[in-house]
DNA sequence: CATAAGTCGACTAGAACGATCGACAAGATA
DNA sequence: TATCTTGTCGATCGTTCTAGTCGACTTATG
């Protein structure tokens, strides 16, 4: 149940590249120091978003990424996708299609209620919302609950 | 953002030792068998939920392994921390500790936001609501909802 | 005491994670 | 056209995690 580096670093990207103008290439090297993300790696992941089509880039002097899609259609969850696969995999297998015997029998409905309440949160949010640093209120609002700081 | 195998089994496992008649211990043997998990794997898994507290243990013929508490009291989420660590961290940290620049900088409220609406169905779920068949009524409408089934 | 259980630590093959590196391709400018 | 700057892409690599396996040992029961 966690966020890997690559996922985080491939948001964060995306977030800095959306609070560029728009149509306006932002260099690898920019984005790498902006959010301190390893270079070469960085290239990994930007090479990955590219191929799903959430990036273009060019190349040469003036070069660099810039978004594929209106920042406001691109979601956090598509972005983790992308790098991490499906959302909410139970030994990597899709929820809808375990099947449990005996006192088990209810727990992929279990699963199930997981991914949707995950969904709920990162397909709400867009790159949009991250540059601008408004969030959707609701997702804010779950935010700002103290008890969601609390290091449980 | 994956549930791993040893989390899954040890969920199963408590809710089949929920099922038993309280008190009464249940073989590994059997534990193996009724959940179809790899006897010596789950040797390892409800060692560490011994040592956790989840489970008490008898030896000797007649021996097998019990809850440690009541299984009303024992949440899905409980399980999970003792075999996974940590709900959500991001790159092995917790969201709370994080601090992003520029574009990112409200993206830890997201993670903490995920967080919570993880918690909000982990928390509710307890082993004697699988072994019961019956789930909270609120997480068994989010699981209702025909859009959690679809492959997303 | 024999036997049936749990206990515990060591070990392992393979995959995933988190990068690093180098050769190459393409656009911009002179 | 030469050259510089940038992106592209695949190979590689050390470490950690995953998902187990195994065996020696301890504890209860009859």
């Amino acid at each position: 149940m966690r966020i890997t580096a690559k996922a985080d670093y491939a948001v964060r990207a995306m977030a800095e590249l959306a609070a560029a103008p728009p149509g306006q290439p932002v260099k690898a090297e920019a984005l790498a120091a902006s959010q301190d993300i390893p270079r070469n790696f960085l290239d990994n992941i930007l090479g990955e978003l590219r191929s799903a089509g959430l990036v273009r880039t060019l190349r040469g002097p003036e070069g660099g990424s810039m978004l594929g899609r209106p920042a406001a259609e691109i979601t956090v969850a598509e972005i983790l996708r992308v790098v991490e696969g499906p959302l909410a995999a139970v030994r990597g297998v899709r929820p809808e299609s375990l099947d449990y015997a005996g006192a088990a029998t209810r727990l992929p409905e279990v699963w199930i209620a997981v991914r949707a309440n995950l969904r709920a949160v990162l397909e709400r949010v867009t790159v949009a919302d991250l540059a601008a640093g408004k969030l959707p209120a609701d997702i804010g609002r779950i935010a700002k609950n103290p008890e969601a700081w609390l290091p449980h």
